[in-house]
DNA sequence: CACGTTCGTGGGATCGATTGCATAAGGTTG
DNA sequence: CAACCTTATGCAATCGATCCCACGAACGTG
């Protein structure tokens, strides 16, 4: 039916040996022959099977992207990254979604394996870590990404969510504020855990301690953070910081809803640069995670697995940190 | 190196055809071989090789879908309402992104031919009907979301935009608002054209006509909403719909800022019901395009060329609509 | 000029699953 | 019991590209 590497080498009047190897690029075709395979191909609008090269030559240049959902700007930000950068590359990207939910994750990458995939790009839950190492066994490469199991051999690509909380808290100290409301995750989370952590960090290095007080932790949800918000303002602190991206979008009309002067009566900084906050009455100062540089950086790794560009550079297991950016706007100022 | 189907014939004591027949559900098994079989690939953790079944059998089990980007919230919940159903139906996801760009397009349109997607899913720049055309004729299953080429003969899923315009605008008119202020699309554009037309008729059955002082027309870009809203707001209109969905992010501060009361002064309406909406103060309403549904009806059309489940319910080439649906929340109110 | 070397090409096996055809075993019926 | 059908299984070809091996030609070089 389709046009096949056999017509290609009958049109040129070549074997299909020789019809492949012009078109692999390989050295050993004098200019003339190529010219005519590749002229042949074109004529006849050629378009190799993907299949037989995969499974002869073993290598099917797809790899697999596995995250919990699209709707994260962090996540669909690092899934456009990572599929722009394939397509440079010419790969094409599998897209998995999990759900964060460890038994879809598994299906997942069984599945993967079965296509052939060269590589994959995972932001895991981190329990099949059996799995995953079987895989990265056999010769799949493979990175994970925000999230990293200890027991994981493959290297990781991580947020600096610690330092970025370090970044946004220094701030508003270094400004004069004492009273620093802080909206977190629960610290069951990756992410509650290392945001609260860089925190109080920036509290004790400024001779300060956490006040309980000031500190709300809770779901990934808007309505926790409408709830933590109001209980918050109780407190009288000049400064908020919301670490809990979702509960953003509860505190903000919250603060609005309460006639809150920002910056004048109270400062805020939010975590993830999406579009709304720079948009908002007054622009929000907030802390860019670096997704685009998580994605950017995933795929580097990848690519130096799969082909074993810089073999030594990047060992296995190796844990890499993308800073994150405090990115001021007008949602701060010296406290009245 | 890795275990075929052959190792599992082995361990069971069948043939291939035998094993193969087994595993794919094949009638013509004895159930004690079909067990054999069945428990020989469990015990080796047998994984088959998609490139080989695809190579043999023309069923690859992939399907492509090609979109401008993730960031918009329409296209991402599109992408993953339709990995989800796809993962359901056993089917894996390649991802393309074009960002609009008819070349690029092309070239993922041939590069999935060669992976010998099964079909695709397609928000398409509309440029290369002759191509898509010509993959349909050769079985490819397709379908259109979003935008369809008049001369494409994929059926297509469209949104209602020209209804969600005319709902959101009769509901202002419905509430007593006389001047009520557009922002939209160029007209060049698809949705640009027929939400204004939506807005058009509404006037139109109401008695009115377009007043060109409370009409902007722009980039999709939050600094043309700025602008357009500051100039919008010298008409003193008592409503504005906004219905090009990134001049929202400029629209909404500029009115926070120009200290207008919502919905006591004037009453706001936004299309595309993304959750910023719905948390902001006070919420918003919106109109719905319905992303969800017409990623779930495009696999619904998808899947049956497929797979031939109703082979005359849906002709080639037909087009269907998903309902926009106005969420009324309170950003409304008549006129004072 | 005989011999080694390099370069370009073709032949044919191969990757692993599927599938048309052949066949054997068991069952039914006139 | 012979003829026939059904059911389960095996054999071997096949999908299309790749790649190892071998071969011939061209080209020095001692």
């Amino acid at each position: 039916m389709a046009i096949t590497l056999k017509d290609v080498a009958g049109a040129a009047g070549v074997s299909r040996s020789t019809a492949s190897r012009a078109l692999s690029g390989s050295l050993l075709i004098s200019p003339e022959t190529r010219a005519a395979v590749e002229e042949a191909a074109a004529k006849l609008g050629y378009r190799p099977n993907r299949a037989a090269s995969t499974l002869r030559s073993r290598q099917s240049h797809l790899i697999g992207l596995v995250l919990n959902n699209l709707i994260n700007a962090s996540f669909h930000t690092i899934a456009e990254v990572v599929q722009r950068r394939a397509a440079v590359e010419n790969y094409q990207v599998m897209l998995c979604i999990t759900d964060a939910d460890p038994r879809r994750e598994e299906s997942f990458l069984r599945t993967l394996a079965a296509y052939g995939v060269d590589g994959l790009i995972m932001i895991g839950t981190g329990k099949n870590a059996a799995l995953t190492n079987a895989l990265l066994a056999e010769g799949i490469g493979m990175v994970s990404v925000i999230r990293a199991a200890a027991e994981s051999a493959a290297p990781s690509v991580l947020a600096a969510d610690r330092e970025g909380a370090h970044a946004a808290t220094t701030h508003l100290l270094d400004l004069g504020h004492e009273r620093i409301a802080f909206i977190g995750g629960e610290l069951t989370t990756n992410s509650g855990r290392e945001r609260f952590a860089g925190y109080e960090q920036a509290l004790r290095e400024h001779g300060r301690q956490v006040e309980q007080d000031l500190v709300e932790r809770g779901p990934f949800d808007p309505a926790f953070g409408a709830e933590a918000t109001t209980r918050l303002l109780r407190q009288n602190p000049t400064a908020l910081f919301t670490a809990n991206h979702e509960a953003v979008f509860g505190a903000l009309p919250t603060l609005v809803a309460a006639g809150i002067d920002i910056p004048g009566r109270l400062s805020l900084i939010c975590y993830e640069d999406i579009p709304w906050l720079r948009w908002w009455q007054p622009a929000v100062t907030v802390v860019d995670n670096g997704a685009r540089e998580l994605g950017e950086l995933a795929m580097d790794l990848l690519l130096q697995q799969i082909e074993k560009r810089s073999p030594g550079e990047h060992g296995t297991g190796r844990s890499y940190r993308v800073g994150a950016k405090l990115i001021t706007r007008a949602s701060c100022a010296p406290p009245r």
